[in-house]
DNA sequence: CCACACTCGTTGTAGTATACAACTAAAGTT
DNA sequence: AACTTTAGTTGTATACTACAACGAGTGTGG
């Protein structure tokens, strides 16, 4: 029950049509977990503090965004008082971003509610699931760093 | 290795993580693959294809959308003529939904980039993997059929 | 040192996706 | 007949996004 083609398939079919239905479902899922940030803006400032700081132009690249894009994010995230651009000495191009204390304290409290969801959906998984499963996501994402992920 | 807390902790972020970073790059891949389908019509139409006809309420629940954003979405589907709705005779409200054949037709063209796109893109993975791949999916999204998927 | 090219970011404009609320119409229930 | 529930539409407002044009800073080849 390897490697017959039908079977491939099959497989690519299921994973394409399960991850399209995770990807559509995911922006009113958000909405629930976080009401109250911008939401979109979420998913960047945890990517900047993930990162420990980045650049407009690093967040584009890793979502896939126009720059445009994540110009006005970040400015709505500024006018949050959710993050803080500080100039870069060396090159005057450059803002780098930081998480303010705000920041990190919503980041925090969402991120709770975020890993409860998860806790309480994947509950029943064993652990080795969970390893397996964060392996297969590692490695379908990294799979598209330069080619499109759906 | 297997049931140490921290350990699915940590799995359980990788999972959070690359769950996000999928969901938000795949509106930016999805309109690489289909450039002239309203592109998240195209999700709604493979839905209703995939069931072989449903209806809009059907649609709104299985994404989680507003029962006013499948009805934009299907008004579009249908004035590019890739859905016909057909009044069921037992319930003067509903309206069931099908492809035309330009729609069954547009569908097949696009899948076949999709197909080729993930044939290359999972191309270096075994038929093993690639189940086991699929089969967490069914499990991640069929747990949160009730719950919100992220 | 200057002209050209490149990079980082912003702003103008426009299209798409979405939700919420109010509404119509058709069934179903008392 | 009156109330409730279900299916769908429309009005309104907002979020997200891209593309194009632009401004400012950096780097490089004459």
């Amino acid at each position: 029950m390897a490697d017959i083609p039908r079977e491939r398939e099959e497989s690519l079919d299921v994973i394409q049509r399960e991850l399209t239905a995770f990807a559509r479902r995911a922006r009113s899922a958000a909405a629930r977990l976080h009401p109250d940030l911008p939401l979109v803006s979420y998913t960047l400032l945890a990517h900047i503090d993930y990162r420990n700081g980045c650049r407009a132009t690093d967040l584009a690249a890793h979502y896939m965004l126009d720059k445009s894009t994540v110009s006005r994010q970040v400015a709505s995230l500024e006018k949050l008082g959710l993050v803080e651009r500080h100039p870069d000495p060396d090159d005057q191009r450059i803002q780098v971003l930081h998480p303010t204390a705000a920041g990190t304290q919503a980041l925090a409290s969402t991120q709770a509610s975020r890993r409860a969801a998860y806790r309480e959906r994947l509950g029943t998984w064993t652990s080795g699931d969970l390893e397996q499963f964060a392996e297969y996501l590692l490695r379908y994402n990294s799979a598209g760093e330069e080619t499109p992920p759906l």
